[in-house]
DNA sequence: CGACATATTGATGGTAGTCAAACCTGGTGG
DNA sequence: CCACCAGGTTTGACTACCATCAATATGTCG
């Protein structure tokens, strides 16, 4: 199973020169889009703002207007504590949706920052149209899913950090990210990009930077993954995910 | 303003005389309800079944098709992982929905189990209605701001079990749910209904049993808070919750 | 009263944090 | 071209927080 939805996604890796094509990839993954509304989507992402390393998308209590899509590069959703503790809730990768408010609460309850350097799209059309389940019930349980798979893996990452180790924690995160990535055209078990520095993951995962590095150290020793130059290969995703205890979040119904 | 909020909804104890209390309690306090909406609530609540303690609500990967409300007693939804260990992400009071399933994604991310005796009620008949926004719209607001205002629970959690000590865990769990507990009509300050075991609680805050027993027995020697039978007094709120850099959601405009 | 769950306390060890220094690497400018 | 620098990575030494193990109280419910 694992192994069909992988091949059904793999595809060259030139993301750059097509930045419709995660969004599409994406929200396609998540229910049959009809030919207009994937048409839509294509226009919404040619239409990118960049944006450097570190820039503020949003910030905790602020009003959200415009959602955004990821369309080029990494950002993250996460809150800085009183005293300068960061906690970093999620990572966003290319193709995801951010911004967006539950209905009737428009405060956002976190902040998010870009990681690298980025594009955004305003989305604010296809959130009117996700609301027209009617006109384009393609697109309204798109983001629907989109939306519950986010809350999904935030409650893997609960599990995370309360109840597994370092050595769990870290291999959990590659696994969740190799998959993730891999939804999005990057074959897992290959390099694949990984521009995360080890704080981000320390302050992700509740660790500290020098332990985050043991633990990768410990993982490369084992042969378990590979890393080079902002890229990543896990070698053995398998055992990784033995490891971490990894379940991809089930969404629909088990077998449909 | 905390005061306020704590002098408004002040209410005497006698909960299991009034079953519908604490739902319609806990809507109200997040939008306006018509007289209509209320009578409706109110009969809602008024048709209970007895549950057992340890009674699992739901199981994780199970299709979810009654939401319900918990008018009595407390539960909590948590997993399990593979080898034994869980993982609790909330736990939830009289007055919340439980159940319910986000849209297009009918399964459980997580299994729900009641930690007490409780009574639930069915409301299915309420999530029709709060699906319709035109007709009641009190109804649709309180809704979708009682799950928002979970989802933002949740990120407290992690933020609590990412980078926060056990002493600033443990006491940040107390000042959350005296705050919840005073929402339902239980007054911060003096001694409110506190039926977890420390087992619950570490399973929560990501800490051993023992560590959080000691924990306890730290705030207690420092009076910050009292232990009696099944019910705690946070002695010195304010404290608390610096201690624990609690913050409560900011659901709506900042000052609206 | 007896059985069981829960709470409490002590002793010990390991995981992960902190502090500190060295080492890359890519970028900048003299 | 090379010196310099900043940010990130790597490593070592030491510490502390919290887990684990074990034993004893304290309840609480049949």
């Amino acid at each position: 199973m694992t192994t069909a939805t992988v091949r059904s996604h793999r595809v060259d890796r030139k993301m750059d020169r097509k930045p419709h094509e995660a969004l599409w990839r994406h929200l396609s993954a998540f229910a049959p889009l009809t030919d207009q509304e994937m048409s839509i989507i294509r226009q919404t992402a040619a239409v990118a703002t960049s944006l450097p390393a570190g820039a503020e998308l949003y910030a905790e209590g602020e009003v959200l207007r415009k959602p955004v899509a990821l369309v080029a590069g990494w950002a993250c959703r996460l809150r800085v504590l009183a005293d300068g503790r960061r906690q970093i809730f999620d990572f966003l990768l290319p193709g995801d949706l951010v911004g967006y408010a539950a209905p009737f609460c428009p405060v956002a309850s976190t902040s998010a920052l870009t990681l690298t350097v980025a594009k955004i799209a305003s989305i604010g059309c296809l959130r009117e149209m996700a609301g027209d389940a009617t006109r384009f019930p393609g697109l309204a349980r798109a983001w629907a899913v989109a939306q519950a798979r986010q809350d999904a893996f935030l409650l893997n990452h609960v599990v995370r950090l309360g109840r597994q180790s370092a050595y769990e924690r870290v291999s959990h995160l590659l696994v969740e990210l190799s998959h993730r990535l891999d939804e999005i055209g990057f074959t897992t078990g290959s390099f694949v990009p990984m521009p995360l520095t080890q704080e981000m993951m320390a302050d992700a995962l509740g660790l500290s930077i020098v332990h985050v590095n043991r633990t990768l150290k410990q993982l490369r020793r084992e042969r378990m993954i590979e890393i080079r130059a902002g890229s990543l290969r896990v070698i053995k995703p398998a055992a990784l995910a033995t490891i971490a205890d990894f379940r991809e979040p089930a969404l629909s119904r088990p077998s449909a």
